[in-house]
DNA sequence: CTTAGCTCATTACCTTTGCTAACAAAAATA
DNA sequence: TATTTTTGTTAGCAAAGGTAATGAGCTAAG
Protein backbone atom coordinates (compact mmCIF):
# COMPACT_ATOMS: atom_id res chain seq x y z
CA UNK A 1 0.00 0.00 0.00
CA UNK A 2 1.20 3.45 -0.69
CA UNK A 3 2.12 5.70 1.94
CA UNK A 4 -0.02 8.77 0.32
CA UNK A 5 -2.98 7.06 1.10
CA UNK A 6 -2.48 5.39 4.44
CA UNK A 7 -1.52 8.93 5.32
CA UNK A 8 -4.51 10.56 4.00
CA UNK A 9 -7.09 7.91 5.01
CA UNK A 10 -6.02 9.01 8.98
CA UNK A 11 -8.03 12.29 8.27
CA UNK A 12 -12.23 12.21 7.21
CA UNK A 13 -11.72 13.88 4.11
CA UNK A 14 -9.31 11.19 3.24
CA UNK A 15 -11.68 8.23 4.47
CA UNK A 16 -14.53 9.69 1.76
CA UNK A 17 -11.89 9.83 -0.99
CA UNK A 18 -10.36 6.54 -0.25
CA UNK A 19 -14.13 4.99 0.18
CA UNK A 20 -15.30 7.10 -3.21
CA UNK A 21 -12.13 5.88 -4.91
CA UNK A 22 -12.50 2.01 -3.92
CA UNK A 23 -15.80 1.79 -3.88
CA UNK A 24 -16.32 2.92 -7.47
CA UNK A 25 -13.84 1.02 -9.02
CA UNK A 26 -14.81 -2.44 -7.40
CA UNK A 27 -18.70 -1.80 -8.44
CA UNK A 28 -17.49 -1.13 -11.94
CA UNK A 29 -15.94 -4.51 -12.01
CA UNK A 30 -18.39 -6.21 -10.18
CA UNK A 31 -20.90 -4.97 -12.54
CA UNK A 32 -18.94 -5.98 -15.78
CA UNK A 33 -19.22 -9.47 -14.40
CA UNK A 34 -22.87 -10.97 -15.79
CA UNK A 35 -24.19 -13.99 -17.32
CA UNK A 36 -23.61 -14.49 -21.17
CA UNK A 37 -25.51 -14.92 -24.34
CA UNK A 38 -27.92 -12.60 -22.41
CA UNK A 39 -27.05 -8.82 -23.47
CA UNK A 40 -29.87 -6.22 -21.99
CA UNK A 41 -29.63 -2.83 -22.18
CA UNK A 42 -28.82 -0.52 -19.09
CA UNK A 43 -32.33 0.48 -18.74
CA UNK A 44 -33.80 -2.98 -18.73
CA UNK A 45 -31.61 -3.98 -16.34
CA UNK A 46 -32.25 -1.41 -14.41
CA UNK A 47 -36.21 -2.21 -14.73
CA UNK A 48 -34.77 -5.81 -13.80
CA UNK A 49 -33.54 -4.75 -10.56
CA UNK A 50 -36.16 -2.21 -9.73
CA UNK A 51 -38.98 -5.40 -9.69
CA UNK A 52 -36.48 -8.01 -8.01
CA UNK A 53 -36.85 -5.58 -5.08
CA UNK A 54 -40.34 -4.01 -4.97
CA UNK A 55 -42.37 -7.21 -7.00
CA UNK A 56 -44.57 -5.35 -8.96
CA UNK A 57 -44.43 -1.85 -10.04
CA UNK A 58 -46.40 0.55 -12.56
CA UNK A 59 -44.71 1.83 -15.70
CA UNK A 60 -45.11 5.47 -14.13
CA UNK A 61 -43.16 3.80 -11.15
CA UNK A 62 -40.64 2.41 -13.28
CA UNK A 63 -39.93 5.89 -15.20
CA UNK A 64 -39.38 7.57 -11.91
CA UNK A 65 -37.39 4.89 -10.43
CA UNK A 66 -35.17 5.02 -14.03
CA UNK A 67 -35.30 8.26 -14.61
CA UNK A 68 -36.93 7.92 -18.01
CA UNK A 69 -40.04 9.10 -19.52
CA UNK A 70 -43.07 7.30 -19.39
CA UNK A 71 -43.04 7.00 -23.01
CA UNK A 72 -39.94 5.81 -22.95
CA UNK A 73 -40.76 2.75 -20.38
CA UNK A 74 -43.61 1.73 -22.01
CA UNK A 75 -41.30 0.62 -24.77
CA UNK A 76 -38.91 -0.74 -22.51
CA UNK A 77 -41.36 -3.19 -21.27
CA UNK A 78 -42.72 -3.91 -24.82
CA UNK A 79 -39.48 -4.93 -25.74
CA UNK A 80 -39.10 -7.07 -22.36
CA UNK A 81 -42.63 -8.47 -22.46
CA UNK A 82 -41.70 -9.71 -25.76
CA UNK A 83 -37.98 -11.18 -25.04
CA UNK A 84 -39.92 -12.91 -21.92
CA UNK A 85 -38.86 -11.10 -19.19
CA UNK A 86 -41.70 -9.03 -17.69
CA UNK A 87 -45.22 -9.51 -17.69
CA UNK A 88 -48.49 -6.17 -17.99
CA UNK A 89 -50.87 -6.95 -15.51
CA UNK A 90 -54.02 -4.61 -14.92
CA UNK A 91 -53.75 -2.81 -11.79
CA UNK A 92 -56.44 -4.33 -9.48
CA UNK A 93 -58.38 -0.65 -8.75
CA UNK A 94 -57.22 1.58 -11.13
CA UNK A 95 -57.87 0.93 -14.74
CA UNK A 96 -55.83 3.44 -16.32
CA UNK A 97 -52.46 2.25 -14.70
CA UNK A 98 -50.45 -1.08 -15.45
CA UNK A 99 -48.93 -2.93 -13.40
CA UNK A 100 -45.37 -4.90 -14.33
CA UNK A 101 -44.04 -8.12 -13.00
CA UNK A 102 -41.21 -10.04 -13.42
CA UNK A 103 -41.52 -13.84 -15.06
CA UNK A 104 -39.99 -16.65 -13.73
CA UNK A 105 -37.30 -16.95 -16.30
CA UNK A 106 -36.67 -13.36 -15.11
CA UNK A 107 -35.81 -14.51 -11.45
CA UNK A 108 -33.46 -17.18 -12.89
CA UNK A 109 -31.89 -14.68 -14.83
CA UNK A 110 -31.29 -12.70 -11.64
CA UNK A 111 -30.71 -15.27 -9.64
CA UNK A 112 -28.08 -16.67 -11.49
CA UNK A 113 -26.61 -12.74 -12.47
CA UNK A 114 -26.27 -12.73 -8.53
CA UNK A 115 -24.49 -15.77 -8.15
CA UNK A 116 -21.81 -15.41 -10.88
CA UNK A 117 -21.14 -12.44 -8.96
CA UNK A 118 -21.02 -13.51 -5.91
CA UNK A 119 -18.92 -16.36 -7.19
CA UNK A 120 -16.61 -14.18 -8.79
CA UNK A 121 -15.88 -12.09 -5.87
CA UNK A 122 -15.31 -14.73 -3.77
CA UNK A 123 -12.09 -16.35 -5.79
CA UNK A 124 -10.97 -12.77 -5.48
CA UNK A 125 -11.31 -12.80 -1.81
CA UNK A 126 -9.46 -16.14 -1.29
CA UNK A 127 -6.09 -14.09 -2.72
CA UNK A 128 -6.65 -11.54 0.10
CA UNK A 129 -5.02 -12.65 3.52
CA UNK A 130 -7.18 -14.25 6.91
CA UNK A 131 -6.87 -10.85 8.31
CA UNK A 132 -8.10 -8.33 5.44
CA UNK A 133 -10.80 -10.57 4.90
CA UNK A 134 -12.08 -10.46 8.49
CA UNK A 135 -11.67 -6.50 7.94
CA UNK A 136 -14.23 -6.78 4.70
CA UNK A 137 -16.76 -8.95 7.14
CA UNK A 138 -16.81 -5.83 9.70
CA UNK A 139 -16.95 -3.13 6.86
CA UNK A 140 -19.63 -5.02 5.02
CA UNK A 141 -22.08 -4.23 7.50
CA UNK A 142 -21.42 -0.75 8.00
CA UNK A 143 -21.27 -0.29 3.97
CA UNK A 144 -24.76 -1.67 4.31
CA UNK A 145 -25.62 1.09 6.89
CA UNK A 146 -23.91 3.99 5.26
CA UNK A 147 -26.03 3.17 2.27
CA UNK A 148 -29.12 2.53 4.01
CA UNK A 149 -29.45 5.54 5.43
CA UNK B 1 -28.10 -4.98 12.02
CA UNK B 2 -30.32 -7.63 11.45
CA UNK B 3 -29.05 -11.16 12.66
CA UNK B 4 -29.22 -13.10 9.20
CA UNK B 5 -26.85 -10.67 7.90
CA UNK B 6 -24.29 -10.87 10.54
CA UNK B 7 -24.85 -14.53 10.51
CA UNK B 8 -24.23 -14.81 6.73
CA UNK B 9 -21.29 -12.85 6.32
CA UNK B 10 -19.24 -15.43 8.79
CA UNK B 11 -19.16 -17.70 5.58
CA UNK B 12 -16.85 -16.58 2.69
CA UNK B 13 -19.84 -17.10 0.60
CA UNK B 14 -21.66 -14.39 2.63
CA UNK B 15 -19.23 -12.27 2.93
CA UNK B 16 -18.65 -12.18 -0.92
CA UNK B 17 -22.73 -11.60 -1.45
CA UNK B 18 -22.88 -9.22 1.23
CA UNK B 19 -19.96 -7.29 -0.01
CA UNK B 20 -21.52 -6.91 -3.20
CA UNK B 21 -24.82 -5.84 -2.26
CA UNK B 22 -23.71 -3.22 0.18
CA UNK B 23 -20.68 -1.95 -2.50
CA UNK B 24 -23.48 -1.54 -5.66
CA UNK B 25 -25.74 -0.12 -3.40
CA UNK B 26 -23.46 2.33 -1.58
CA UNK B 27 -21.93 3.17 -5.51
CA UNK B 28 -25.63 4.43 -7.35
CA UNK B 29 -25.93 6.71 -4.05
CA UNK B 30 -21.93 8.03 -4.95
CA UNK B 31 -22.67 7.74 -8.76
CA UNK B 32 -25.88 10.12 -8.07
CA UNK B 33 -24.15 12.85 -6.68
CA UNK B 34 -22.90 15.31 -8.93
CA UNK B 35 -22.46 19.06 -10.24
CA UNK B 36 -25.81 20.58 -11.68
CA UNK B 37 -25.94 22.27 -14.98
CA UNK B 38 -23.50 20.38 -16.98
CA UNK B 39 -25.39 17.47 -18.27
CA UNK B 40 -22.96 14.57 -19.81
CA UNK B 41 -24.19 11.32 -21.52
CA UNK B 42 -22.76 7.91 -19.89
CA UNK B 43 -19.72 7.75 -22.41
CA UNK B 44 -18.92 11.04 -22.05
CA UNK B 45 -17.73 10.54 -18.16
CA UNK B 46 -16.59 7.73 -19.39
CA UNK B 47 -13.90 9.50 -21.11
CA UNK B 48 -13.63 12.30 -19.23
CA UNK B 49 -12.82 9.71 -16.26
CA UNK B 50 -10.26 7.93 -18.35
CA UNK B 51 -8.59 10.68 -19.55
CA UNK B 52 -8.25 12.15 -16.37
CA UNK B 53 -6.28 8.71 -15.12
CA UNK B 54 -4.13 8.16 -18.03
CA UNK B 55 -4.12 11.91 -19.10
CA UNK B 56 -3.36 11.46 -23.14
CA UNK B 57 -4.78 8.67 -24.87
CA UNK B 58 -6.10 7.84 -29.07
CA UNK B 59 -9.64 7.36 -30.24
CA UNK B 60 -8.38 3.57 -30.41
CA UNK B 61 -7.77 3.50 -26.91
CA UNK B 62 -10.52 5.29 -26.04
CA UNK B 63 -12.78 3.63 -27.96
CA UNK B 64 -11.57 0.04 -26.65
CA UNK B 65 -11.63 1.27 -22.86
CA UNK B 66 -15.23 2.33 -23.04
CA UNK B 67 -16.27 -0.72 -25.28
CA UNK B 68 -17.26 1.11 -27.89
CA UNK B 69 -16.49 1.23 -31.51
CA UNK B 70 -13.82 3.76 -33.43
CA UNK B 71 -16.68 5.12 -35.48
CA UNK B 72 -18.77 5.91 -32.53
CA UNK B 73 -15.61 7.50 -30.38
CA UNK B 74 -14.99 9.85 -33.35
CA UNK B 75 -18.31 11.34 -32.73
CA UNK B 76 -18.13 11.68 -29.17
CA UNK B 77 -14.71 12.81 -29.59
CA UNK B 78 -16.05 15.11 -31.78
CA UNK B 79 -19.12 16.27 -29.42
CA UNK B 80 -17.13 16.74 -26.54
CA UNK B 81 -14.48 18.47 -28.57
CA UNK B 82 -17.35 21.01 -29.57
CA UNK B 83 -18.31 21.61 -26.15
CA UNK B 84 -14.38 22.30 -24.57
CA UNK B 85 -14.17 18.96 -22.98
CA UNK B 86 -11.06 17.29 -24.96
CA UNK B 87 -8.62 18.69 -27.57
CA UNK B 88 -7.27 16.75 -30.47
CA UNK B 89 -3.16 16.14 -30.91
CA UNK B 90 -1.23 14.65 -33.37
CA UNK B 91 0.57 11.67 -32.20
CA UNK B 92 3.93 12.31 -32.14
CA UNK B 93 5.42 9.31 -34.23
CA UNK B 94 2.35 7.89 -36.06
CA UNK B 95 0.58 10.14 -37.99
CA UNK B 96 -2.36 8.35 -38.02
CA UNK B 97 -3.35 8.60 -34.53
CA UNK B 98 -4.79 10.98 -32.87
CA UNK B 99 -4.20 12.12 -29.11
CA UNK B 100 -7.15 13.22 -26.93
CA UNK B 101 -6.52 15.48 -23.71
CA UNK B 102 -8.60 17.31 -21.20
CA UNK B 103 -9.18 20.68 -21.37
CA UNK B 104 -8.34 22.82 -18.63
CA UNK B 105 -12.27 22.95 -17.74
CA UNK B 106 -12.48 19.63 -18.24
CA UNK B 107 -10.06 18.95 -15.58
CA UNK B 108 -11.54 21.82 -13.21
CA UNK B 109 -15.48 19.53 -14.31
CA UNK B 110 -13.56 16.50 -12.57
CA UNK B 111 -12.17 17.75 -9.65
CA UNK B 112 -15.40 19.65 -8.73
CA UNK B 113 -17.40 16.21 -9.18
CA UNK B 114 -14.93 14.31 -6.98
CA UNK B 115 -15.12 17.66 -4.19
CA UNK B 116 -18.80 17.01 -4.18
CA UNK B 117 -19.06 13.85 -3.69
CA UNK B 118 -16.15 13.64 -1.56
CA UNK B 119 -18.49 16.44 0.70
CA UNK B 120 -21.71 14.08 0.32
CA UNK B 121 -19.82 11.00 1.89
CA UNK B 122 -18.34 12.83 4.49
CA UNK B 123 -21.20 14.42 5.74
CA UNK B 124 -22.80 10.64 5.73
CA UNK B 125 -19.59 9.43 7.53
CA UNK B 126 -19.83 11.88 10.19
CA UNK B 127 -23.32 10.18 11.08
CA UNK B 128 -21.22 6.86 11.99
CA UNK B 129 -19.99 5.70 15.26
CA UNK B 130 -15.50 6.23 15.59
CA UNK B 131 -16.06 3.27 15.51
CA UNK B 132 -17.50 2.26 12.46
CA UNK B 133 -15.33 5.09 10.55
CA UNK B 134 -12.44 2.97 12.03
CA UNK B 135 -13.72 -0.29 10.59
CA UNK B 136 -13.84 1.29 7.03
CA UNK B 137 -10.59 3.46 7.41
CA UNK B 138 -8.88 -0.31 7.33
CA UNK B 139 -11.41 -1.66 4.83
CA UNK B 140 -10.86 1.28 1.98
CA UNK B 141 -7.20 0.25 2.01
CA UNK B 142 -8.12 -3.00 1.10
CA UNK B 143 -11.19 -2.93 -0.85
CA UNK B 144 -8.52 -0.41 -2.73
CA UNK B 145 -6.20 -3.94 -3.15
CA UNK B 146 -9.10 -5.80 -3.79
CA UNK B 147 -9.58 -3.74 -6.94
CA UNK B 148 -6.57 -4.02 -7.92
CA UNK B 149 -5.71 -7.38 -8.56
C1' DC C 1 -75.36 13.12 -11.00
C1' DT C 2 -72.80 15.13 -14.33
C1' DT C 3 -69.35 17.75 -16.29
C1' DA C 4 -64.63 19.68 -16.08
C1' DG C 5 -60.08 18.78 -14.99
C1' DC C 6 -56.43 15.65 -14.00
C1' DT C 7 -53.62 11.32 -14.30
C1' DC C 8 -51.74 7.34 -16.69
C1' DA C 9 -50.37 4.85 -20.57
C1' DT C 10 -49.87 4.90 -25.39
C1' DT C 11 -49.00 6.50 -30.26
C1' DA C 12 -46.67 9.53 -33.69
C1' DC C 13 -42.75 11.88 -34.90
C1' DC C 14 -38.05 13.74 -34.31
C1' DT C 15 -33.32 13.59 -32.60
C1' DT C 16 -29.47 11.33 -30.84
C1' DT C 17 -26.29 7.69 -30.78
C1' DG C 18 -24.20 3.36 -31.80
C1' DC C 19 -23.07 -0.05 -35.40
C1' DT C 20 -21.43 -1.93 -40.03
C1' DA C 21 -19.43 -1.01 -44.45
C1' DA C 22 -16.54 1.56 -47.26
C1' DC C 23 -12.60 4.61 -47.60
C1' DA C 24 -8.16 7.38 -47.23
C1' DA C 25 -3.82 7.97 -45.12
C1' DA C 26 0.05 6.18 -42.80
C1' DA C 27 2.82 2.39 -41.01
C1' DA C 28 4.59 -2.27 -41.12
C1' DT C 29 6.10 -6.13 -43.68
C1' DA C 30 7.42 -9.12 -47.50
C1' DT D 1 9.36 -1.19 -53.61
C1' DA D 2 4.84 -3.37 -53.43
C1' DT D 3 1.47 -5.37 -50.49
C1' DT D 4 -0.88 -5.85 -46.26
C1' DT D 5 -2.36 -3.93 -41.77
C1' DT D 6 -3.59 -0.43 -38.82
C1' DT D 7 -6.02 3.97 -37.63
C1' DG D 8 -9.30 7.31 -37.97
C1' DT D 9 -13.14 9.13 -40.61
C1' DT D 10 -17.44 9.36 -43.55
C1' DA D 11 -21.95 7.42 -45.07
C1' DG D 12 -26.04 5.03 -44.27
C1' DC D 13 -28.96 2.28 -41.16
C1' DA D 14 -31.21 0.68 -36.89
C1' DA D 15 -32.19 1.17 -31.96
C1' DA D 16 -33.66 4.10 -28.18
C1' DG D 17 -35.05 8.29 -25.78
C1' DG D 18 -37.60 12.75 -25.71
C1' DT D 19 -41.70 15.90 -26.67
C1' DA D 20 -46.36 16.57 -28.23
C1' DA D 21 -50.77 14.84 -28.92
C1' DT D 22 -54.49 11.22 -27.91
C1' DG D 23 -57.64 8.26 -25.39
C1' DA D 24 -59.32 5.97 -21.33
C1' DG D 25 -60.33 6.28 -16.59
C1' DC D 26 -60.40 8.61 -12.12
C1' DT D 27 -61.77 12.70 -9.17
C1' DA D 28 -63.86 16.74 -7.65
C1' DA D 29 -66.85 20.98 -8.25
C1' DG D 30 -71.23 22.47 -9.29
Amino acid sequence: MPEVVAQQVKSDVGLASALRSSTLRLSRQIRRQRVEGVDLTANQLGVLGALGKHDAMTIGELAAHEQVKPPSMTRIVSNMEEAGLVARRPHDTDKRQIVVELTESAHALLHANRRRRDEWLQTKLKKLTPEERDILRKAAAVLERLAAT
